[in-house]
DNA sequence: GTAGGTGCAAAGAGTTTGCATACGC
DNA sequence: GCGTATGCAAACTCTTTGCACCTAC
């Protein structure tokens, strides 16, 4: 029986690796975005033998076949991954913990095609972000 | 009588220097966002002894005096840089050209409140970028 | 067995900093 | 004149690459 994560690898043709899928377990086991810097200190808890560029080829390869997203947040200035998901969705980042609650209920898809007659511009695709503070830190503040 | 730019400058306690007032003038005149670098190639053809290093230094003085923003794009890994407008405003992002259209109109305030009460979570801010071709680069592809 | 994956070290790109000199107020 | 601004070069951070060895298929 093949994990989930063992099929996405086979589908796109890459290699099983216990690198990639510590990775892609890692990834998937994250409510916030990882770093390649981060991915590799918590890849290096489970296997000591992996290095930091690995993580980064192995991010590389599984951004290429779509099976990781890459994200810009307003506070980091390194590249930050997610695991791909299967719909649409939108961000609640903390600026506290830095803590991200996907929302899958988009409220652009109207505004897309009143931009689309007004200017002339054809959307492919967009970004929706809500940066601000979680339950719990908003008790900190 | 003094530019705007001569204002902004005044008001926040920064020296009027010929190289500050040419990156306003570069980032004020411009429709795309700009990196440091394309700040600084063209302000060499304005002023041969500008160096990068000031580019750098003037670029974090605005924005930290809020005369300027950073913005992130998904085809960049350099940080961008647009100047401040009154307004809250949103992104239409060529990714033909470049090119950045701004639009005032904001979808997102009701969303917003819908958002906070669902999940419990303090919205601060937020951005929405739409990605797509302008009129122009339509006709090319 | 072969093509692709990995570790290590070195290179590259973008950005920041230290220090001596120059300039705005 | 004083304190900030700047140029230059060197340092620093994040990411990519070259090469020899290793592993999945």
């Amino acid at each position: 029986m093949k994990t989930k994560f063992e099929k996405w690898l086979q589908n796109v043709g890459l290699k099983k690796t216990k690198h990639r899928l510590l990775i892609l377990d890692i990834l998937d086991s994250e409510h916030n975005f990882l770093s390649a810097e981060d991915i590799f200190i918590k890849a290096k808890e489970e296997d000591a033998s992996i290095s930091l560029s690995t993580v980064y080829r192995i991010l590389e390869s599984l951004t290429k076949q779509q099976l990781v997203d890459t994200v810009n947040v307003e506070y980091s200035k390194q590249v930050l991954y997610e695991i791909k998901h299967d719909a649409h969705a939108h961000h609640l980042i903390c600026l506290g913990c830095h803590k991200v609650i996907h929302i899958e209920n988009c409220p652009v898809h109207e505004y897309e095609k009143n931009v689309e007659k007004t200017y002339d511009f054809k959307v492919s695709s967009h970004t929706l972000d809500l940066y601000g503070y979680c339950k719990d830190c908003q008790k900190k503040l």
